[in-house]
DNA sequence: ATTAGCACTCACCTTGCAAGAGTGCTAACA
DNA sequence: TGTTAGCACTCTTGCAAGGTGAGTGCTAAT
């Protein structure tokens, strides 16, 4: 059996009546809302061939068609109408972002936020992640008795600030001293490396500060691993509460599965990063999920990119009976919008 | 009507098998479970009595007693059993909290989820607000060419840096004259003082560098203003998935809206601090809070404090029929444990 | 190939009824 | 006078029966 044009027809009309309304569709209700100039019967039997294809089930017997996954996917892969912001909303889009350039945090939670509001769904954001960087330069700053600043520069332009213990007997000089060893010493190096070859140098040269030194090195150690800090990956969600507002999602036992899941990062993760390599548009529908509890969830993601380098995602996730060109659209248009802005904020500079 | 010492019994045990079953209490199940020395005969005469007084209430005529909030507040007030945490328990929240003592901001979400978890409820956390702080030092380091790191230290101890566009044409040298003016001029003084003052001082020193002035003084003022990230006054949230589990959020919709309560931040706040000015322990139950929303819901707060100055609160927020006395003894015992553990750190510092 | 018609199925709602839990009242008892 | 046993009453809960309506599949006519 093949899908000519009216099962095609058919079929998207109950995607689409479904995404609506959240009820099933008959036959009835297809002949009368969407003009397909062809009685119920017809359409019924039309119905019972896209059932037999598994693009459609019945929930029980004397009830209308739902999709199936398949179904979905049938529909977002060849029948969906393509939607086109307008103008407007695109402009809300990128003001709102730009607003915040400044603050990548505050960028990534607007993003999120905007997502979520637009589409009625929960918005996934994954936090661009800090590339593998190296020392560039340390400064030393006088604190109070006893304690320094170290300020830290890496190799990707983030500056750090720790306090770090000196013991009462450290000359600012002698913390000059240090400082240039490091800087001489360091050109590009990460942490454990440091540790290794310097410790004698260093010893050497200021034999009576090893406390001190340790604390140092301590802390640059501690930066550079990722900490459930700013360097860890992480997921952001936006407009969790969204979900509750779906009429699948009135189980209270559903919400607390989800919301339990809501609580795993790494799930999350991967939920954004099906496949590493794909790039562009990602989209899970179902149960084509690997996570059984989001077997009635799609999620819609997309990268974005920063001088052509994969920075991070966003995405929706929603009922498996969300507005999948709605979803795709917002997901597509914020990416490529914060692919520009970001690149054009960081022309040429490595990242 | 008085309460003599049977009532005070009879409602002590409605309101402990209330908090442990969620069901309406009989008279039969009092006598059964509760050795009073009576027939339910004479318990449901003494129940009357009670819901004369306000104390406990009936769903409908054919069910048993509920405790009303006057009823839990005077369960509260005069009745309650102290509970005392066994030394282990002791130990493992001292333990915890001293382990992540390093990062405040640890602290805060690990006493969160500590509190969550121990009693099953939701619970609040106020994180240390910062106080007034005023600049006290001002440094320049090199960045890169058109850039500087301005490192600021404040004088409550914290520091902070940022980027500064210096314009290309800025040397070192002069670089170093700023940083001078800024710390002779500045000691003690908040940003909006910094801006009258200094401008005209500084522009006749350097009176090319408007555009870089500029720039730095921005940055100070909003360092200085109440942002959303770090110095706002913020309540973290734990466990509120556990409020999923109450019976008395089985249903979706009040789910809903406790939740949207959940993210405003600043009712949250009012939550915490319902008197700004009483010390101690705070129980607020149902409608004694101000917010109908909350009206099924108590809030039992606690503030912590370094060297005897308020810093912020710990609480948890559960239904009504909660263990009031697990949960004191918990909130009680975590906010000492942080004042302890706080004023131990900082001993002598001011906060 | 399409459609009208019809019998059939099944969820859903309403109604009625019985069971059970709990109360309030009354009268008897200590 | 306080306590208790007994009883009638109330109200929820659960269950079964029956009616309704939406929707289907099949068949026969167009």
């Amino acid at each position: 059996m093949q899908m000519d044009e009216r099962k095609q027809k058919i079929l998207k009309a109950i995607v689409q009546d479904y995404i609506a309304t959240a009820e099933p569709v008959g036959s009835r209700t297809i002949s009368k809302k969407f003009e397909l100039g062809v009685s119920p019967a017809t359409i019924r039997n039309e119905m019972a061939d896209l059932e037999e294809l598994g693009l459609i089930e019945q929930p029980h017997t004397s009830a209308g068609r739902v999709p199936s996954d398949l179904g979905y996917r049938y529909y977002v892969d060849c029948l969906m109408d393509p939607v086109v912001l307008s103008e407007k909303e695109k402009k809300i889009i990128n003001q709102e972002v730009v607003k915040r350039l400044d603050e990548l945090q505050e960028v990534i939670e607007y993003t999120g936020k905007l997502v979520s509001q637009v589409t009625n769904l929960t918005s996934l954001v994954l936090k661009p992640k800090n590339r593998e960087s190296a020392l560039k330069k340390i400064y030393f700053l006088p604190y109070e008795t006893g304690k320094a600043i170290m300020v830290t520069v890496k190799d990707n332009g983030t500056v750090d600030n720790s306090i770090v213990d000196i013991g009462e007997d450290t000359s600012p000089e002698e913390l000059q001293i240090l400082a240039n060893i490091f800087n001489d010493r360091l050109s590009g190096s990460k942490a454990q490396d440091l540790k290794k070859g310097l410790l004698n140098e260093i010893y050497s040269e200021l034999s009576k500060k090893r406390r001190m030194l340790d604390g140092v090195l301590g802390i640059l150690e501690r930066m550079f691993e990722p900490k459930d800090g700013e360097n860890k990956e992480r997921v952001y969600l936006g407009g969790t509460l969204n979900m509750l507002n779906q009429p699948e999602f009135k189980d209270i036992d559903k919400v607390k599965n989800l919301f339990s899941l809501f609580e795993e990062n790494r799930k999350l993760q991967e939920l954004l990063n099906p496949g590493d390599d794909i790039q562009g548009l990602n989209i899970t529908i179902g149960s084509e999920n690997p996570d059984l509890a989001f077997k009635e969830c799609s999620i819609i993601s997309a990268t974005y990119h920063i001088n052509g380098k994969q920075i991070g995602s966003v995405g929706v996730l929603g009922p498996t009976r969300m507005d999948y060109s709605k979803a795709i659209t917002i997901v597509d248009y914020m990416t490529k919008s914060l692919t520009e802005i970001l690149t054009n904020k960081y022309r040429g500079q490595q990242i």
